[in-house]
DNA sequence: CTCGAAACTGACCATTTGGTCAGTAAGGTA
DNA sequence: TACCTTACTGACCAAATGGTCAGTTTCGAG
């Protein structure tokens, strides 16, 4: 891995664990096994390295949900085959769902920040266009922040009790049976 | 309001908002209109601020998750009653809450936070007894943290599109049909 | 080998941070 | 009146922060 690599990896984790304001440039730089100085050559502003860090998360989110949008959630078997994308997704790209989800503040100084915020939003209308109500718009809301806190506190507080492929079924199964009322029931289960 | 009280709520507000490594002393100082050395001479320590500012609602949160502790939840009704409990704790004390799950790795600095992840275990425990399955467990980590996410980017972002009680009333079905499968059908819904 | 660009560094700087301290203002009691 | 305690302040301090800069190392192309 190059020392730029380096040095986004360590930015999302120490940034997912401790938020942005309290990892500072050294931190960053300790953990990249580099100067300070040489963060600094790579990513001109703090922003930027986040902006950076975040961007991957951000493209990689991006065509799913278009393709999501396209083709709809009429049946079930759609919906519990977009809960599972969605997980996927989430499990991924945990540490930047993170620092998404707990740094609402920041949007106007980190682009990337806008932009997956959009992304969120767009999802939340993909699910309520699938029904007369707003208690589904809340429910998605639940059920997504909830979903990237469980994960992320697991991994942040290292309580991997369970194997990567198994908790993303059992959160495919939550998602499934929680926001859009359809599971697979056999294979969703535990 | 004394200006003891002032500094306690601004740190509420500051550090639900942005962090609590975000917010400075001089940020609370100017929100509670006192100057910095005031609020040092009130609380010795950040550390000791953010602990009395999360007491009272970790206290308030005591008791009802005891009693719910001791009736159980056996019946249908039973677990409404502990669902509206609950979100009415939520919805009461959601600023300290938001700041007890944004902050896992400041349990063993402040006091307060590690009494209020016990808090948690505890509630944790109180569902997933009524289940054979580690999914319960699962689905209620994700409701709570999911329920207090929403509450507080609700706050915060100032999306106030709804009444309180209303909110309440809607999170209450919520979590009943997510966590436990059981709702009031006619009055919970919408 | 030479040269130039890219990668990288230590020393440095202005600002902000949590926190100290000496001292002042206010009010109750004797 | 004098005195003591509590509430409060401005000035200050050491440490850490994001960021600059002048200079060095590395390395591939000519």
């Amino acid at each position: 891995m190059s020392v730029r690599e380096q040095i986004l990896q360590a930015t999302l984790e120490l940034c997912a664990k401790r938020g942005i304001a309290a990892t500072s440039l050294q931190d960053i730089a300790d953990a990249s096994e580099c100067s300070k100085a040489n963060v600094v050559y790579h990513f001109a502003h703090k922003e930027e390295l986040l902006n950076e860090a975040l961007t991957p998360s951000l493209k990689a989110t991006e065509t799913p949900v278009s393709s999501a949008e396209a083709q709809g959630l009429g049946s079930a078997e759609e919906k519990v085959v977009f809960a599972r994308n969605l997980v996927t997704l989430l499990v991924t790209h945990r540490l930047a769902t993170h620092i998404v989800i707990t740094h609402p503040f920041l949007v106007d100084a980190i682009p990337a920040l806008h932009k997956a915020q959009v992304l969120m939003a767009r999802l939340a209308d993909l699910v309520s266009r699938y029904s007369t109500d707003e208690l589904d718009r809340l429910r998605f809301g639940v059920v997504i922040s909830g979903v990237t806190y469980t994960l992320v506190s697991a991994t942040i507080l290292e309580i991997q009790s369970l194997p990567e492929t198994e908790l993303t079924e059992m959160l495919t199964h939550v998602v499934s049976t929680m926001v859009m009322g359809s599971a697979l029931p056999a294979e969703a289960g535990r």
